[in-house]
DNA sequence: TCAAAAGTGTTCAAGCTACACCCATGA
DNA sequence: TCATGGGTGTAGCTTGAACACTTTTGA
């Protein structure tokens, strides 16, 4: 920093990449635009920073203005600050992505804020740099769930294995053999057995699990090299 | 983004971590602030984001404006927003960290601007939350080289396995078995053997390599596991 | 009773760990 | 010739990958 005598304050944008899973596909919540620039287009849900906020919690604000949520997992992905990526008046945007529980979510709200779950791999067009934002963000999923237990943060509160296991396959898009990772995830010691049976399935019912919440936050940063990729 | 006629323009910094390797611990390049607010103290190389200036530009431009150097390794670490982290005006600090060789920066250059090169483990109180900053740096360093071979970018262009064996050591500050290493990194078939043996030793003589550029910009990404920290 | 999904077991190869040993060099 | 640092080898264990088999359930 050189001198406060500088004449360049910048409109700070708030974006978030919301990951949700329905069980099968990995989702994105998309808000259609119902103002200008780019009205009628899809984009990432976003906000301006406002004075006397905090980054975090400006965040924070603009996920629970779509989703209702709070406390959510929510970490910041990067700034884009080219001096070109908004046409009407420079705005770097700060970026962050969060896994949500999709059954949590507020969908009235949602959808009250033009709010429109899409499959990862059925995007719309988005706006400005949104798509390149959502392709970092993925990549930035894949690597942290591959060292560190977060896949958890997208799953309901009771989920079997199986579940787990469709998660994995849809966050790296291939086959990953089942038997291997049902051991490698039981080995981790995170799950507790709910004595519950999952009552969807339409054969076999698989065993409920719940996460261990303490053991998941003691032993985070335990886990370097969670998941192979 | 909600509506353009919004209020809050606010002040962009660029902040930069600088890491340099010495062959015997790892350094970080800081400089002495001759200007208010916090003048006389120590803090990392920073300057403010210019119109028109991309973020990654900018942040070019402030490493080169201490170091000389261009086309060094440089990655957004993060953005830092607390509303009060600036006790003069609000500021949002976009923060970088890079990885150059001590040898080639412009060690004239950086005295000029009140440069200093710091061990790590004996670092000065800094001004704002410049701590928080290189903590995280480090923390990202060791994230990073363990996943992938950026520890190149801190040698010399002529290496021995020895030196690459401290640098490791240094960064994850704790010691690591020669013998497995020196396996471990002459399997990734990144060095090429340049025939020569390093002079400075006064026992026996280390064999001096380099890294083969084109292997290691190819692969970067085919590197996930680099190192078992 | 049969198909499909879920749980458990086994084998093999690769990679990492923890060592020991030998070689080259300057004092 | 000896201490020091550098290069190479090896045994054993762990881990992951690639498999097969059994069990449960609804149709």
């Amino acid at each position: 920093m050189e001198s406060y005598i500088h004449p360049y304050r910048i409109l700070i944008a708030i974006d978030c990449i919301i990951f949700g899973f329905d069980g099968q596909k990995l989702k994105l919540l998309l808000i259609k635009r119902n103002f200008e620039p780019e009205k009628g287009n899809w984009s990432l849900m976003g906000g301006f920073l406002n004075d006397n906020e905090d980054l975090e919690v400006g965040a924070g604000r603009v996920l629970a203005e779509l989703t209702g949520l709070e406390n959510v997992y929510l970490e910041q992905l990067k700034t884009f600050g080219k001096s070109d990526r908004d046409p009407v008046e420079r705005t770097v945007s700060v970026c962050f992505y969060s896994l949500i529980n999709i059954e949590d979510h507020d969908s009235q709200l949602a959808r009250s804020k033009n709010g429109h779950w899409f499959d990862l791999n059925d995007l719309p067009n988005l706006i400005f740099d949104h798509k390149e934002m959502v392709d970092l963000a993925l990549k930035e999923l894949q690597y942290k769930a591959a060292l560190h237990p977060i896949g958890f943060e997208l799953m309901p509160d009771l989920f079997s294995i199986p579940q787990l296991h469709k998660l994995y396959e849809a966050i790296y898009g291939h086959h990953i053999d089942r038997r291997n990772f049902s051991r490698k995830i039981l080995s981790t010691g995170l799950l507790l057995d709910t004595g519950l049976k999952n009552e969807n399935s339409s054969t076999k019912k698989a065993i409920l699990y719940k996460l261990d919440k303490a053991k998941y936050s003691s032993q985070f940063n335990a886990f370097h090299y969670f998941m192979n990729i």
